[in-house]
DNA sequence: TTGTATGCGTTATCAA
DNA sequence: TTGATAACGCATACAA
């Protein structure tokens, strides 16, 4: 169906040689030839194969996106950088999402890895030796995430989460809670162990509920434990966790922030239409995606790790510390 | 690098097409031979190339997913139905945006149709003729969009949109507005024709302002467009849209739905955090993707149109009417 | 049941 | 500056 590059050549009154180098080496043609070549590819709607190329060259000319969920609303920004920037350098991009499920991800994988010159690895849950295995098969970058050998772009939560703390301590609260996202989450265990850290330097004391799916139902649910725990704080691994406690705390009749202030982690979704307006660590989504990019086009050599620093971004879901006492209990508790 | 068909044989002890049939025809062989290739296989990691395979066979294996901009929420979860769809029938999905430009779009369509084995197109604003041309090339399916000659699956905005005007008579609104989504969007043309035959039978009025990108910025423009016009409800293309509308209608002190009455569309984000909750028509997203997929998948040959229906989800955001009058008009108007 | 030979569309090498 | 030819990795028609 499709014209080839025998066919212009023929057209076009010169050897299928010419028409390869008339798209792919045009400078080694002279003027007329590559014209006449181009004129008669125009006629014939004809553009190079990429598969048969690929085949020889061996460059696929396309890079795959491999991501826990699509869904997930940090990640359509990710994909969007990345699709951006690939768009650039002509690149294709194949996506996949891992539904979550480690070993299917690998499959996945594998799959890709052999149809591509670059991959991308969101929030990967594979280990070690099985991405080192992708690597020797592909370039490989991850985002949000660490591997030996391996570059990676990530969100650089702490300065964000720094503001975080430091705002409620501002606030008057002298502890709070930290709802954990997925146990085997990179990202989580670093924005845990910072939270950490700066509380223990302000001396406030975290205490960390968890894990949870990163999704609105588990706020929900986290949202009682954060009650019952008497906590006049909580910080949420992502937004849409905030959102559910929010919910929940709505439907029981908590004033927020009058009672609990929430904290919420990425402002991928319209959070400042949430009741009220969520406070939260914004995150660079879309610069994630077009860095990691341009990791795979650079070769992937150079820089070791490269991360985009998130910000505090302050709405109405935070508000002075009130001392309250755990739900269930009826002794006030001591501070 | 990696393993061919060749060094299997080899390491077999058998012929290279032993080895191709042993993945492509496994019945051909001998439970013996089959065992054996496979094992060698195994040892020295391979698996077929893509690539190769589909220079020989016509069949890339590949499908292509083609879409305006994957950070309007609608989108993911097309994107996410797509994918599994394609994963079950072992396909690899390639994913590109057109960002909402429409050389760009044919340009990148062309280049996807090389590559792939069919197209899901969303939302495209390509012409009957250049739709067609890509459908010479490879299996098309169209999503929200209607090509003669070509399958398409759609949501069937029209008894959500019945739904909601039934909604607005009952709660006593004689007129209201509709916020057009992109003049060149075949969604939006279907959902103002049905609103505007809807209206007509229960004896209401619209008037349409617009058109508008969807998006919540749009929507805070547009909120100021409804104000002056006087009309007591309006209903926004999408959710973003009307998420901007309860923000600027929530900037300007006025009541919703006291005052005003807003309905949204598609119901993708989570909505009901908005302030007031919102009222909206929810689309079977998923769906979408899922049944793009199975069309190509089955020849698309069968049914010309599958369409998804929609339904009213009455939150917060519409009340009763009240007798308005126009920003910026001193008298009352008459009804 | 298995092997041999050919071709898919392209680029790269070498010669002209 | 251009042409002939050999790969690239695989599936298939045909032969055995």
């Amino acid at each position: 169906m499709a014209a080839t590059i025998i066919e212009v050549a023929k057209l076009a009154g010169v050897s299928p040689a010419t028409v390869s180098r008339a798209f792919g080496k045009p400078d080694l043609l002279s003027e007329r030839t590559r014209g006449a070549v181009l004129a008669a590819a125009e006629r014939l709607g004809y553009t190079p194969n990429r598969a048969a190329k690929g085949l020889v060259t061996g460059k696929t000319g396309n890079i795959g996106i491999l991501l826990p969920d699509i869904v997930n609303p940090f990640y359509p920004p990710v994909v969007k950088g990345a699709t951006d920037r690939a768009a650039a350098a002509d690149l294709s991009v194949f996506l996949a999402t891992t539904e979550l499920d480690p070993r299917r991800e690998l499959t996945v994988a594998r799959e890709m890895a052999k149809q591509v010159d670059g991959l991308v690895l969101c929030a990967t849950e594979l280990r070690d030796d099985e991405v080192a295995e992708l690597a020797a098969q592909c370039a490989v970058v991850l985002v949000n995430g660490e591997k030996p050998q391996l570059p990676s772009v990530v969100v650089d939560t702490g300065p964000g989460m720094l503001e975080a703390v430091e705002h409620l301590a501002e606030l008057g609260h002298s502890r709070f809670d930290y709802l954990s996202g997925p146990a085997t989450s990179w990202s989580n265990e670093r924005r845990m162990s910072f939270l950490r850290r700066q509380a223990d330097r302000l001396g406030l004391r975290v205490e960390v509920r968890g894990p949870f799916s990163p999704s609105y139902d588990a706020g929900t649910v986290a949202a009682d434990e954060v009650l019952a725990s008497g906590a006049s704080a909580v910080i949420a691994f992502d937004d849409q966790m905030a959102l559910g406690v929010l919910s929940r705390l709505h439907e029981l009749g908590i004033d927020v922030p009058g009672q609990v202030s929430v904290i919420g982690c990425d402002d991928v979704l319209p959070v400042g239409m949430a009741r009220p307006a969520l406070t939260t660590v914004k995150a660079p989504c879309a610069r994630l995606g077009r860095a990691a990019v341009e990791v795979l086009l650079g070769g992937a050599t150079e820089v070791r790790q490269q991360s985009y620093q998130g910000n505090l971004v302050i709405r109405d879901s935070t508000g002075p510390a009130v001392r309250r006492r755990p739900r269930g209990h009826a002794a006030p508790r001591p501070a």
